[in-house]
RNA sequence: GGGUCGCUAGCUCAACUGGCAGAGCAUCGGACUCUUAAUCCGCAGGUUCGGGGUUCAAGUCCCCGGCGACCCA
């Protein structure tokens, strides 16, 4: 028991006293089990019909926690809520035992109950059960929060997510409405013939992605090991295996800064598809989003931070330049030479970085500063610069970009895929360059990872790879504007 | 990392230019057989985030620290 303030510590005492009670008269105070109950949804769907003071004759049992209560002395009522829904009991002494009786007067507001009796409605026209029976479940040592005015302190909310769970119900539905979307994208995969694999978590190296990893230890093998950033080079090394569908849909952890829209774990859906390329992927993304759509049946017209968007399929498709081009105002292709464009940037006094020194570069900084914000509806963002795309294949076309693209909405990034890149000797030249640029003290740069070059050199096939944000595209389909809202418990620093 | 705001009873919030730290709900005692934020009467409940300072007097002003929210980079 943690330090509790005098008014708690009465509180305390009074509801221990009550647990004693029921031991010493021959109840469980705290029984293993409570079966054969309704779900209290089906209890209010299937009593719709019934008229103001109708009793059914139906007899059910129902669990649940007692919310709060009312009482006429001689008549009471209380809200019981189980994870379906919420339903008054009404406890009549009148035709109660006097034992029943009694234990009502042990119940508080917070105690988990098991109950039996009708169901019927009050004379003004609430459902309710007229318990016959009940017994406790689990007392509550403490107290609910306050039940018209509820939790709203952030800080306690998310330090206490149980309570916050309890007695917000918008957070708890938020919760559901992330397992729905998490299984329809799990159902929709395995409906596609990929499997589900596991990768390691614990790696010797931390690729695939950029983000300082967490670094941990392993005692006996006594080597430094990383918390993966990414799943995909393990995940490619599957298909290099022989499997030619896989996916993983769990969680990566970057050591970096929390704010509304970043988390240091967040949850990924990583899939690679062999003998596919970066079209398939775009195709499957839709089909896939579509799927979550149907399954959640939601409509595609999305409200989100007070903004709105059109979520209808197909979704657009725009190049990175064309979208830098008319943003800025200046026309900018592959081959536009660097200088020109830096000099018509100028006198337009944008600002250039003076360690951006090729046209790829130039644009996709152009990207991030200027366009990214102002994609609403979801978009489907193609022609990425080789520069900043280690991983993916270069255009047939045009070996300054690449087959890649990453899909916006909401002026955030929802995923990012691409026609993988195969060759191992390009590969290994990428991430040499990499591995230079990291080691003259740029952060922004993928590490080496040899062993990851070994398996390509035994031939990965043609592959088309996803990355799917799964906390972002909650948010967007809840509403919620904070990472925090949809994950059951988002870190804060420890209170002392 | 910078800025702004916040932290007071279990919860939600008050407390003016520094002047006895309060209310509602919850709890506790009492009345009450149709309430649903029940109502009515009464009691109790405080390390005002922590530490230091100024002052006759600090929730309030100053300094240091903690945690959180929001904005910015």
């Amino acid at each position: 028991m943690s330090n509790l303030s005098k008014s708690e510590q009465e509180i305390y005492d009074l509801r221990a006293e009550k647990i004693q009670f029921f031991l010493d008269n021959n109840q469980d105070a705290f029984p293993t089990e409570f079966k054969g109950t309704s779900q209290i949804v089906d209890i209010i769907k299937n009593h719709t019909t019934l008229k103001d003071a109708e009793h059914s004759g139906v007899e059910v049992k129902i669990h649940g926690r007692i919310l709060n209560g009312r009482s006429f002395g001689k008549l009471s009522f209380f809200d019981l809520i189980d994870n379906s829904g919420k339903i008054q009991i009404l406890v009549d002494s009148k035709t109660l035992s006097e034992e029943e009786s009694v234990l009502f007067s042990k119940y508080d507001s917070g105690d988990i109950i098991g109950v039996k009796g009708e169901i019927m409605k009050t004379k003004k026209g609430q459902l309710s059960i007229k318990v016959s029976t009940s017994s406790i479940l689990s007392k509550s040592l403490r107290t609910l929060p306050e039940k018209w005015h509820g939790l709203k302190d952030k800080e306690t909310r998310f330090r206490q997510r149980y309570l916050d769970f309890i007695v917000n119900p918008d957070a708890k539905q938020t919760i559901e409405i992330r397992s729905k979307i998490i299984n329809s994208i799990r159902q929709f995969m395995h409906g596609k013939d990929f499997i589900e694999v596991e990768t390691p978590i614990l790696q010797p190296k931390a690729g695939g992605a950029i983000a300082k990893p967490f670094i941990t230890h392993h005692n006996a093998l006594d080597v430094e090991m990383y918390l993966r950033i990414a799943p995909e080079l393990y995940l490619k090394r599957m298909i290099v295996g022989g499997f030619e569908k896989v996916f993983e849909l769990g969680r990566v952890f970057r050591n970096e800064g929390i704010d509304q829209t970043h988390s240091p774990e967040f949850t990924m859906m990583e899939s690679y598809e062999a003998y596919t390329n970066v079209n398939g992927v775009i195709e499957m993304v839709e089909n896939m989003c579509s799927t979550v759509f149907d399954d959640l049946e939601l409509s595609t017209d999305i409200t989100f931070d007070e903004k709105n968007a059109d979520f209808s399929f197909p979704w657009a498709k725009a190049s990175m330049f064309t979208l830098v081009s008319e943003e800025v105002g200046i026309k900018v292709e592959f081959s536009s030479d660097f200088n020109e464009v830096v000099e018509q940037l100028n006198k337009k006094d944008i600002e250039v970085n003076t360690e951006i020194n090729t046209t790829g570069l130039l644009v996709y900084d152009l990207f991030e500063r200027f366009v990214e914000e102002k994609i609403i509806n979801p978009t489907f963002v193609i022609d990425y610069p080789v520069e900043v795309s280690p991983f993916a294949r270069n255009s047939k076309n045009n070996p300054s970009i690449t087959e890649r693209f990453e899909l916006f909405a909401f002026g955030s990034e929802l995923a990012n895929g691409f026609s993988e890149l195969i060759d191992s000797v390009e590969q290994e030249a990428r991430l040499k360059s990499q591995a230079i640029k990291k080691e003259s003290g740029d952060e922004e740069a993928h590490v080496e990872d040899m062993d990851y070059i070994e398996a390509l050199e035994h031939g990965l096939p043609p592959t088309g790879g996803l990355g799917f944000g799964i906390d972002r595209f909650v948010m967007m389909l809840t509403g919620n504007t904070s990472i925090r809202e949809v994950v059951a418990f988002p870190h804060l620093k420890p209170e002392n």
